[in-house]
DNA sequence: GTGAAAGCGCTAACAG
DNA sequence: CTGTTAGCGCTTTCAC
């Protein structure tokens, strides 16, 4: 089982090793019948090629990676994160990459992952999650010309392909329906505002305030970091200007932002009607539900594996760029239900 | 900076091919002026060393795989899993491992994946989670002769190394826990039956109770797959049996069977005192907040890369085992400090 | 302390 | 359709 090279199977066979790797590949061109016998030594053997001398050889590791910045403050405590590496996986198996998982937690870390990521021939192309502004990761990422997808919407988008959901009018269409429901103070919980994410969802809110001649009362926004605690904090803040709604950016947020209505003594929808963001398994089971932005994760994770492929086989220019769809998920939190 | 060969930097140097190696490597017997100078050309260039090339001559990969098996219903659902990906992530980068990640989610993957696993010359080891009973996976991979690690007991233990909490310990604490506090149809939600974890923390239930000669009641038992849906579920068909304490094999199930608790109108922990397992983040934030198992996930992600580690250098034989220790986090949800 | 040379196991022209 | 022949870029004895 162990050692055994393509030239042994050839010898077996009797054919060549040449012959053997054409059927191993799946190429043309090789007689039925010596197909059939080379496949059947190889069952036999339980044969496997060596990786290292193929990609070595083929100049294609059929591996990518999926890097995460150490930007990205809540990993794994936020549910979102487990999901897209989920989709992303679910990707690499159908389409036969390997996926290599770098989280990048220290400063430290990076320095240690970059080489690895960038070395030539280790993987063939790249999935990184965007953070904060002046994250250098990115930027020396796309300097290094590997084959590169940005998940979310980059600040220096020029020449970079990337995927991301519609969050401007994501927020947009949240706003609108709080808006529609005749709530008078509606306030947002905001992710980061050095990340595009926090900046389009709050750009969407904005929208959708302009549009119905609303101005904006600076003490109806509080920023927050996705985070169910920033959430929560969040929250407090906002209490005291006295909203009748509030969209948050995340579902972690809007989960914390619950606790703090809750130990105020209010009630929701009907002292503060709520809009998360997400659509995590959990929203649904919060009491009560929880309105919210559906985003298909698992699904955008699995695109980006196919814009990546697409760049890794087909070229990475011209850039491309992917902007999926949501949906919003109406439930108790909102009081759409409640009015009517 | 790409296409750039070891040879390259060794002629600018005016060195040789191994001199440079031996640089790269850190390897002794070369006089520190040309270390010097062969650092700075590679410093000045950009080289990083070509993984393939290095894994075929060497037959080391640095890259080691964790293996999810389909059997793990609830991957990422629960936090549980992506707490482990993280120490697992975080201790490779620290020991300059890159890290595969394979999640099985069809029996087809599971096809597909084994290959990749197995396959020589790719993965130095790998790292692969318990599932059920019968799990043909790891019983393949055990025979495949890689190094490996089960994490948590695996049915077949003979010979093969694995990392585990102490289960069985963990849960006889905690429900002794409960019968200290005096309650007297203490009702346990188990894990799945065909997991040892399942099987290990029922054990420690069943054992506290001997130990205090009280008979099993069949009706406080209940089975769920750690999942919250399944707490929740669970909790509805111990309700009629009148239980005035629950042991959760998990901090999920633990959660779903508190909704069901407050939906069916009764109190936490007036009327049934609730204990969990694993103490996710959200355990401290449930209302009222949980006392729960508390297993240093992520260092147990660390401790499990560090024997594979282990084997890796220093061979397979003998099969490493390590238990580790949880702790009792004593929170509202037990009524301790009530009948205080 | 350093260089020469022989692979590691595979792919991919190129002949035939 | 099949075999021969070069490499892919690095590590690692073995001489010197």
């Amino acid at each position: 089982m162990a050692g055994l090279r393509l030239e042994d199977i050839a010898k077996q066979v009797g054919v060549s090793r040449s012959t053997v790797s054409r059927v191993v590949n799946g190429h043309p061109h090789v007689r039925e019948d010596v197909r059939k016998r080379v496949l059947e030594v190889i069952q036999k053997t339980g044969y496997h090629p060596n990786a290292a001398a193929r990609t070595l050889a083929s100049q294609r590791s059929q591996m990518i990676g999926l890097v995460l910045p150490r930007t990205v403050t809540s990993f794994f405590t936020d549910p979102y994160f487990p999901h897209l590496t989920q989709g992303i996986a679910q990707a690499c198996n159908q389409s036969d990459y390997t996926l290599g998982l770098f989280l990048v937690g220290t400063k430290d870390d990076e320095e240690k992952i970059f080489p690895r990521v960038s070395r030539r021939g280790f993987l063939d192309g790249v999935l990184v999650q965007t953070g904060q502004i002046g994250d250098q990761l990115i930027d020396r990422l796309v300097n290094s010309n590997i084959p590169l997808v940005i998940i979310g919407r980059p600040f220096h988008a020029d020449g970079v392909s990337y995927i991301d959901v519609d969050n401007v009018d994501a927020a947009y269409n949240a706003v609108s329906h709080l808006l529609r429901l005749g709530y008078q103070r509606i306030a947002t919980i905001t992710g980061p505002a050095n990340s595009t994410t926090g900046i389009d969802r709050q750009e969407g809110y904005f929208r959708a305030l302009a549009e119905r001649d609303r101005t904006v009362d600076e003490s109806l926004v509080a920023e927050g970091d996705f985070s169910e605690a920033s959430g929560y904090y969040a929250m407090q803040r906002l209490l005291p200007a006295k909203p009748d709604a509030v969209f948050a950016a995340s579902d972690m947020m809007a989960i914390g932002a619950m606790r703090a209505v809750r130990e105020a003594g209010l009630s929701i929808p009907g002292d503060v009607a709520l809009v998360g963001f997400d659509d995590l398994p959990r929203a649904a089971l919060t009491d009560p539900p929880l309105t919210t932005v559906r985003q298909q994760v698992q699904q955008f994770g699995m695109s980006a594996v196919g814009v990546l492929t697409d760049l890794i086989e087909n070229g990475i220019t011209p850039p491309r760029r992917v902007i999926m769809a949501t949906e919003l998920i109406v439930r108790e939190s909102c009081g759409a239900y409640r009015r009517q």
